[in-house]
DNA sequence: AGTGTACGTATACATCGTAAATATACGAAG
DNA sequence: CTTCGTATATTTACGATGTATACGTACACT
């Protein structure tokens, strides 16, 4: 029985080739590319084994679940925020945010990390609800090594700025919660609703006890509003000025600078 | 067959009072409290019915399906933090968060307000991910009215600090960013790691990467603390002074300040 | 008493995640 | 070339889930 392998009716032609098809790296980009497409919702191991040619099982080889898949998902994002960064220092320095009063590189550079990493999470709205439900649930160490690199990116910057552990770690949790929160506030209504042009009207806005809620009927056009990359800086300048007791010019310019004033 | 009711082998004697056993608030009641017990996934409509005495299709008179039941938990959290509020107003005026500067009364009204929220939040971890999920995605005007009245309490606030509409819908959207991001930040590793005595190790540290990514290393014990209600104030202090031009030392102190410095 | 209607049940189905056993194809050794 | 080990993909099957549909049943009102 096992010896049956060769002559008999089993071997179909077309066959060849279908051995080296999946890798890791293809399922979680075509993952990704589903749920970009179709949401989160859509995304089953059926579907994504079809997107690929496969059967559902196959793809339990590249991940031990749905919920390792998820977190792949996230080590997605986190690795296309390496290949930008990697890639925009390949071109040139690190871009001067403001020219008036010019900033520490540290800061300069931490700007410019949150700019991407909400860049990219934009082009993936679908699957910025992951960074909730499976980043933050898994304890720090288990994260996918892209995030501990991300983690590592900043808490470096932030030493830079003349920071102990204790207000490094703060800072960059600190940091963490706007650039997330930012990311989610302005993703809002973005994924279901793509497609209203005024926005006090079809959001259904009419409808709203008119007596009641007078403040947010007055504001409702300028919440639907979206501040871009302008208020994600604007707030963690805001952040940043409350953490770091002088202006965090580290007097050391690079380097270790081990001894913050306490 | 039909009119068989009575003596035959049809009805039970505990049929009685069958009838108005169920009511939107006992559903979403019971199901908040299979979330915080078990979680998010053990959360099933059949579950659910069974916690309840009920088949789970009965369900469906209550909330429109799945969906809707989860849009029915975040409606609860809030409705939960309008009883706080309720409460506590009823028992005392709004504490004074510093008397050393004593703040206006709409930022002392605003802090009181998110501290509650992260204290609701906090109390029911496993329900926050559907702040991110759910809350943010529908579209503003479809949300509880719970969610819509506290939008319009901050709203209210910030008019009182002499915000114009504009400034207004731009501070209360840093404040939910922020009052999120750091509702997810602090529930990290909360939920599914609730028995790490010593931080640094059971986290799985120690298997992390020795030499690459020292300052995650040395900052990781640092990194698990939560900062509670400490830290939620001091990063949207420093949001507000960004947010609000001068001190926001409204004029006229109370009631209608209809005209904000433009 | 009779009847409409609000409420809950019963049954059924497509789909989901995934455990277990099986088949297949390639690399290397004979 | 044959043969085998092993990495890879398929097949089959099972329980659980969300929910559409049809049906019973108990109360309110006349």
């Amino acid at each position: 029985m096992t010896r049956e392998t060769g002559q008999g009716a089993g071997r179909r032609a077309g066959d060849r080739g279908r051995y080296g098809r999946l890798s890791r790296e293809r399922v979680l980009a075509t993952a990704l590319e589903v749920v970009d497409r179709e949401g989160l919702g859509a995304l089953s191991m059926r579907r994504l084994g079809a997107e690929l040619g496969v059967e559902a099982m196959a793809l339990y080889r590249y991940a031990a679940g749905k919920e390792a898949l998820l977190d792949g998902l996230v080590e997605a994002l986190y690795m296309e925020l390496e290949d930008v960064l990697a890639a925009e220092s390949r071109e040139a320095g690190p871009p001067t945010v403001n020219a008036s009063r010019p900033s520490p590189a540290w800061r300069t550079e931490l700007h410019h990390i949150a700019r991407e990493t909400y860049l990219v999470a934009l082009r993936h709205p679908h699957a910025v609800p992951l960074l909730a439900t499976r980043m933050l649930a898994v304890p720090l160490a288990r994260r996918p090594p892209a995030v501990l690199r991300d983690h590592e990116r900043v808490l470096v910057l932030l030493q830079q700025a003349g920071l102990d552990d204790a207000a490094a770690a703060r800072t960059h949790r600190a940091y963490t919660a706007w650039l997330l929160g930012y990311v989610f506030v302005e993703l809002r209504a973005m994924v279901d609703a793509p497609d209203e042009s005024d926005p006090a009207f079809r959001l259904g806005l009419h409808r709203m006890s008119a007596q009641e809620l007078p403040r947010l009927r007055a504001a409702t056009a300028d919440l639907a509003e979206r501040e871009g990359t302008k208020g994600l800086a604007a707030g963690l300048d805001a952040l940043l000025d409350g953490c770091v007791p002088n202006g965090g010019d580290s007097p050391a310019a690079d380097g270790a600078a081990p001894g913050p004033p306490r």
